[in-house]
DNA sequence: CGCCCGATTGAGAGGGTTCAAAGCGAGTGG
DNA sequence: CCACTCGCTTTGAACCCTCTCAATCGGGCG
């Protein structure tokens, strides 16, 4: 089995764990919380890429969050046509509403190796009555992906293919620097990028072809340069004025994530 | 000023608070927690069409409850296209999470004369606190409006313009069925349509004159029989079939009983 | 009656899709 | 160590859905 999808680049950065360090950005954690918090994704296990984690009509499963690798919630049309919902990178859950719907409307799949914990739901409500700072960030993470699902409906339907594309690459970046997962170097910002092409087409809401021409004329300008494996922005400023990207919608806090002090 | 657009067929029926109403749909309700809620929203003003409610940016305003009319929230790019992400119906809140975020990353625009009511941060907080009923119907309303947003996600992105105007007419169909603004007779089920084409372009990500012309179609096929204020759908079945829509996102009870966990 | 906003219609251009085939890299088994 | 296979990437060519630009129509309102 490939090793988990990570940090491709030497030595693993000293990063606990990313579902508490993405919190950071959502309210002002104790440590306590923080312990709590870490505590509530003690139990990981590793699935393999296309594992499907939920299906579309089942019962809602637990509260789910990636630790390592990405994954996203699709839905499947009739004509076996797929679109991506949002995906799910690491520190990301989802299902934090356990309890409160009978069934999800959206598939959970593994786009590559991952790592993710599953919540008890107990526990999960013990711990929302207990800490405030846990119940704001969580608040705060549903509120977040919201706010990616606005700005992806806009960016999907308002945008060009190209654009379209260079928006999203902004998006992941942003999201990874949130959580340590981009390393800043001389020539521009280098994170991984696991994504296959019809990954990269359901996304977008485009063709799998298209996407590879478009992905293709975005490496011809420079602004992007990217293998199989990694992505590197040698301008991030210069790609966000390509495609009109702002980080307000991330409701992240101005800088990188604050380390734990 | 033109009337608040309501219930345009006779006499309105008896729905004293659209807002609750929906809400029986998300949680097994207290008489309590219908007073609790009723009374959140008892102060409510009327508005003109085309008012702007929130600007995006702004800080993040009180919640809002549409009690009657119809709004949005709206998305606007540099070159002034605009996307709407979602309708605003009658029962229908935003901003449910007062405090937690900074700036609104969207704005709220009536679309019609609209009577809406603002929520004391306080009691609502209050509220929340004191009634597990109403604590899980508003959670239960912000889920939904996530679900809604990714089926928009599926609809915008994957279904050609035709169908895409018949589900989001389904999906209205369905919501306004659930407050009671729907009028079933033998010619079909009936209930307003106060979008303009404009509007109806900027919900389904697509040209105005595109979304005109594919109306027409529509309305030339017959699954459907509009003039501007009103809609009337002959065969629902047969216009969900058309554009495979299927009411399980919005997380209805089918009846008017709500389902017990 | 004239104005104005929204609906409607026409014609032409182009972005994106579809269908199809070839290239390429990694893992597998002989 | 190499042929084989499989999945993903890349490229070509034709088609068409949707957009753009414009003009006309129509109804409500002052």
């Amino acid at each position: 089995m490939a090793p988990v999808v990570g940090w491709p680049f030497g030595s693993r950065p000293a990063v606990s764990n990313p579902f508490v360090r993405r919190l950071e950005h959502g309210a002002a954690l104790a440590d306590a919380d923080r312990r709590a918090l870490s505590h509530l994704v003690r139990n990981a296990r590793t699935v393999r890429a296309r594992h499907v984690l939920a299906v579309e009509g089942d019962r809602v499963p637990r509260m789910l969050v990636v630790l390592a690798g990405w994954a996203c919630r699709c839905k499947t049309l009739v004509g076996g046509r797929c679109q991506i919902t949002d995906l799910l990178l690491p520190g990301d859950a989802c299902h934090l509403h356990t309890g409160t719907l009978a069934r999800t409307d959206h598939a959970v799949e593994a786009l590559t190796p991952c790592t993710v914990a599953e919540v008890d739901p107990a526990e999960l409500l013990a711990l929302l009555d207990r800490s405030p700072g846990a119940s704001r960030a969580l608040w705060w993470s549903s509120l977040q992906t919201d706010s990616m699902l606005r700005e992806a409906l806009v960016n999907n339907g308002r945008r060009r293919a190209e654009v379209r594309l260079a928006h999203l690459i902004c998006e992941v970046q942003a999201r990874l620097s949130a959580v340590g997962l981009v390393e800043e170097s001389a020539t521009g910002d280098r994170f991984v990028w696991p994504l296959t092409q019809t990954d990269l087409a359901e996304v977008t809401s485009m063709t799998p072809v298209h996407a590879n021409r478009m992905m293709k004329t975005l490496r011809e300008t420079g602004l992007i340069v990217d293998d199989r494996r990694t992505m590197r922005v040698p301008d991030a400023a210069q790609l966000a004025a390509f495609c009109g990207f702002r980080s307000d919608y991330l409701h992240l806090t101005s800088g990188s994530a604050p380390l734990a002090a």
